[in-house]
RNA sequence: GGGUCCCUAGCUCAAUUGGCAGAGCAGCGGGCUUUUAACCCGAAGGUUGUGGGUUCGAUUCCCACGGGACCCA
């Protein structure tokens, strides 16, 4: 389905090229313009200005027409800028006849500067009393429904600048992100972190339990991934002594697109020498509340349901939580038998084989999560689905590791890091023969690294934040493709009939 | 991967049991000196996602394909 048009041969934008060529032959679009105020500034200025009242204040404005209303001599039109929209007023008999008829002339979307006083109409909207006029540039495609904007899901994602021209939600959650994210760096900045950038392209995937995409090298005739985590490369960061630091970056996985999924996604980790787990839970509240306000409140709303961001969290091992959904109190010691029947009777899948801690995991993932609505730490999931964190001192077998749920989802992820070479050498080897066994997401052994412990990382604390869902959750949004400006989508298929012919 | 649903004018949406495909907005022509999605008059705008099939006749029913949405694993 096209939903672009040839400008050649599409009458639509017939007038509008006729428009653009007359521009041209009269000397072409200008390559600045001296814009004076934006139309925030001048709505903050002249807020007090009543009705049809008229100033000397002179301004010069630039935007995007948006909305044009002719009434004989008198022409009104909204114009768009980045801040938001202001009036313009044309009379012809103030802005004089050529003015006028330019003005008549433009379409919806034109990039438009103009100059005059400020005024009041009648009603009271603020305007610009224009007596000059420039195009800055023509818009030859006509603008979504006006006042309907652009509903379409899919168009409103692959062409994102049409979403952003009409859709003020969108404009918004946008430059939310923007703050979410500048408010991040500026809590972990002020706490002493390095903000560090690691690579991207590597000859092995490792730091997380996902598959990666695979791409080539061609002068080094190799084999390269892209990352899944940027963890092993922080801690080898501490390892070298720069002891706080952390990185905003894409991550990339190879797996499916849903609501809460994107094959690129932004997330934040952070590395702290010589805290643990605790000291992260602080941490996290912390950060939570500076930007929940950074962009609003602590109490928010979220998918139609109220929730409050303030400190402090609840917490629950992760043992606990299982055995509440699952109605019995369950541990690692517990039957393998009896614990399939719960989870079963739960209506969770388990398939034969699984031990205790597998089936654990399913159930926390497929209820346990879910049935968490405030801010809730989650601590100390068995060590078997953390192969990169610091056993607890009481259980060995348990992790000094949380996740921060709320609404059900996870949105941080943090554990007091191993760093006993040995034991991560002993897990790497377990992690290598479940891949061996087919476990495509199993963790890979990466030599380095073990090489990098072995000169000894300090007691550290690490998290990883997931920043895209921590948007959607600051932003009341459903969908992830809603706090991305460019989600991945399935490519389009080809417009030329003649390609991707089997005969 | 499974299920359900959607794709009609540039945009937002209609179209009865299968019977000539419509409206609003945008665009085009005209009118109007205070509009706010301005309003009024007029003309125009379509290979109904693509390809097959059933039928005298398909936007409507069937199949395949493409794209999308939601739910489930």
């Amino acid at each position: 389905m096209s939903d672009t048009h040839n400008t050649e041969t599409e009458p639509l934008a017939a007038s509008r090229l006729d428009h653009h060529r007359d521009l041209v032959d009269a000397g072409g679009f200008p390559a600045r313009y001296e814009r004076s105020d934006l139309a925030e500034a001048l709505r903050d200025r002249f807020e007090e200005l009543g009705p049809g009242s008229e100033t000397d204040v002179r301004v010069a404005v630039a935007g995007r027409l948006m909305l044009h209303r002719s009434f004989g001599k008198l022409q009104f039109g909204t114009l768009q800028d980045v801040s938001g929209t202001i009036q313009l007023f044309v009379d012809r008999g103030h802005a004089g006849q050529d003015v006028a008829e330019e003005f008549a002339r433009v379409d919806l979307g034109d990039w438009l500067g103009a100059e005059g006083v400020i005024m009041t109409t009648r009603k009271g909207e603020l305007s610009v009393k224009v007596d000059r006029l420039v195009v800055l540039q023509k818009s030859l495609q006509p603008l979504p429904d006006k006042f309907h904007g652009l509903q379409d899901i899919e168009k409103r994602s692959r062409h994102r600048y049409l979403d952003l021209m009409v859709n003020a939600e969108s404009r918004e959650v946008a430059v939310k992100r923007v703050r979410i994210i500048s408010e991040l760096r500026r809590q972990f900045e002020q706490r002493g972190f390095l903000e560090v950038d690691t690579p991207v392209l590597l000859a092995q995937a490792t730091g997380a339990l996902a598959r990666p995409f695979q791409t080539e090298h061609n002068a080094l005739d190799s084999t390269m991934y892209l990352r899944i985590a940027t963890e092993l490369h922080l801690k080898r960061l501490v390892v070298g002594g720069l002891e706080r630091v952390f990185e905003i970056g894409r991550i990339f996985r190879n797996e499916g697109v849903d609501s809460t999924h994107n094959p690129e996604f932004t997330m934040l980790e952070a590395y702290q020498a010589f805290a643990d787990y605790r000291d992260i839970m602080v941490l996290v509240e912390e950060v939570f509340v500076a930007v929940a306000e950074s962009v609003g409140e602590t109490r928010i709303i979220f998918r139609d349901r109220e929730l409050d961001l303030s400190p402090p969290y609840h917490r629950i091992t992760y043992l606990d939580l299982v055995s509440q959904v699952l109605g019995e109190e369950v541990d690692l010691d517990s039957p393998v038998d009896r614990v399939r029947k719960l989870a079963q009777e739960a209506g969770v899948v388990v398939e034969d084989g699984w031990t205790v801690p597998r089936i654990i995991e399913e159930v926390y993932e497929e209820i346990g999560e879910s049935s968490l609505w405030a801010p809730t730490f989650v601590t100390h999931p068995p060590i078997d689905v953390s192969p990169l964190a610091r056993r607890n001192s009481e259980d060995p077998r348990l992790a000094d590791r949380f996740e921060l749920v709320i609404a059900g989802a996870e949105y941080v992820n943090a554990f007091s890091e191993l760093n006993d070479p040995v034991d991560q050498r002993a897990r790497f080897e377990e992690q290598a023969a479940a891949r061996e066994e087919g476990d495509e997401e199993a963790h890979p052994i990466d030599e380095d690294y073990l090489v990098a412990l072995e000169y000894g990382l300090p007691p550290t604390g690490g998290l990883g934040i997931g920043v895209d869902r921590l948007v959607m959750l600051l932003t009341n949004q459903s969908h992830i493709r809603d706090v991305i400006l460019f989600p991945t989508l399935r490519p389009e298929p080809s417009e030329s009939p003649e390609s991707g012919q089997d005969d």
